[in-house]
DNA sequence: TACGCCATGTAAATTGTTACATGATTCC
DNA sequence: GGAATCATGTAACAATTTACATGGCGTA
C-alpha cells in the first residue's frame, strides 16, 4: 500500500518524502494515509531496490533528498495497477458499537453517533477546502476520487442523520 | 478491535472461539473480521486478565472451550463501548487505483472497476444470505448495523455504476 | 528567542494475517 | 474411506503507528 502511493506520486512530479506527505494529506488521505515513520524506510527500500533514484539537494538553505521513479519503477506500478484488487474489506467502528448497544444506554449511543457525525462533517469540509486549494492542477481521475469522497461523507452524514430520528422515535425498544 | 468483538459476542451468549468466528463471518464480517490466529492468543490473554473465564467441555465428542465474559469484563466493555471514537479512516484500494489511473489504459480502469462491482454484489449477496437465515434472533441494534451494510452497497454499487457511463461517455478525456 | 514548520530517520510496539500443526466428527 | 467441517493453537511474517532523536529555517 505505502509502495503504491509513493511510487504513484512520483509519477505527478519528483518529490522528497516530507512531500508526499504533504501531497497525502492534501489529496488521498480520505482514503489512504500514511505516517513519515513509514515513508522514509520505503523510500529507502525502493532505491535499493532500483524502482527510484534519489538526489540530495539544499533548497534554500535545507537539506532534501529529492526522488524520480525509474523507467523500472514506473513499469512495475503500471503492472501493479493493473492487478486484480484485493478483498474488499472495511473496519469500521462505530458499527461495531452499533451492533454491540444493548451494552449502552439510548443515551450513551446517541453521543456517539453524534460524535462520529462531528468527525464526518470535519473530514467532510477538509475535503471541500482541498477541492478547492490543492486540486487545481488534478486531473479528471483525481477528480473522480475526490468526488467520491464528498458523496461517501454525504451518504454517511445522511444515514447517520436517519438512525438517530429512528432512535428518537422509538426510544423504548428492546 | 479484537477484545472488541469478543467482548462484544460474549455479551450475546457463552461461546468458544470457534463459534466467535463462526458469528463474526455471519453478523459484524462486513465492517470487521478476524482470524483464528488471533482469536485465540487474544481469548487467552482476555483469561489471564480475568475478564473471561473458561469451561472446558466436551460435546458429542467433541473438545471446547466455552467462554464466559466476567462481571470485571462486562463492566470494562461497557467502558470501552462509551469511550470516544478513534479517528476515522478507511483505507480503499480502488480509489487508489482511480487516483493514480492515468498510468492505465481506459480499458484497464474499466475492468478494475467491474471487478470491484463484482466484489460489492458478491459481498452484497452474501448480507442478504445473512440477513435471511443468521438474523433471525437479533436485536434493533444489530438489524440497523445490518441495514448499514445493504445500504452502503447499494450506495457504492451505484456510484460505480454512475462513474463506468460517465467514463464511457468522455472515453478521450485526458 | 521561541514557536511552528521543514526535513529525515530509527526503534519499539501494535495489531494483525498466513501458514503450519494436530486431531476429532459428520456426512456422503 | 474421504472430504468437509469442527476445534485449538503456535510461529513466522507483515505492515504500520508511535515515540523518540536530531537539526535547520522563518517569523513574530
Amino acid at each position: 500500500m505505502i509502495d503504491y502511493i509513493i511510487l504513484g506520486s512520483l509519477t505527478i512530479r519528483n518529490m522528497s518524502g516530507y512531500e508526499i506527505r504533504k501531497l497525502m494529506s492534501y489529496s488521498t488521505a480520505f482514503f489512504s494515509n500514511v505516517s513519515f515513520g513509514s515513508i522514509y524506510p520505503a523510500l529507502n527500500k525502493l532505491e535499493k531496490n532500483g524502482l527510484v533514484v534519489v538526489k540530495e539537494v539544499v533548497d534554500t538553505g535545507r537539506y532534501k533528498k529529492i526522488y524520480e521513479i525509474t523507467e523500472e519503477g514506473r513499469s512495475l506500478f503500471q503492472d501493479m495497477m493493473a492487478e486484480p484488487l484485493r478483498p474488499f474489506n472495511f473496519r469500521y467502528e462505530i458499527l461495531i458499537r452499533i451492533f454491540f448497544a444493548q451494552n449502552l444506554s439510548n443515551q450513551q449511543l446517541l453521543t456517539l453517533i453524534n460524535e462520529h457525525l462531528t468527525q464526518l462533517s470535519d473530514l467532510a469540509s477538509d475535503l471541500k477546502e482541498i477541492g478547492q486549494s490543492h486540486m487545481k492542477g488534478a486531473n479528471n481521475y483525481q477528480k473522480y476520487a475526490l468526488q467520491f469522497g464528498h458523496d461517501f461523507y454525504d451518504f454517511l452524514i445522511k444515514w447517520y442523520q436517519d438512525l438517530i430520528i429512528e432512535l428518537e422515535e422509538e426510544p423504548l425498544e428492546q
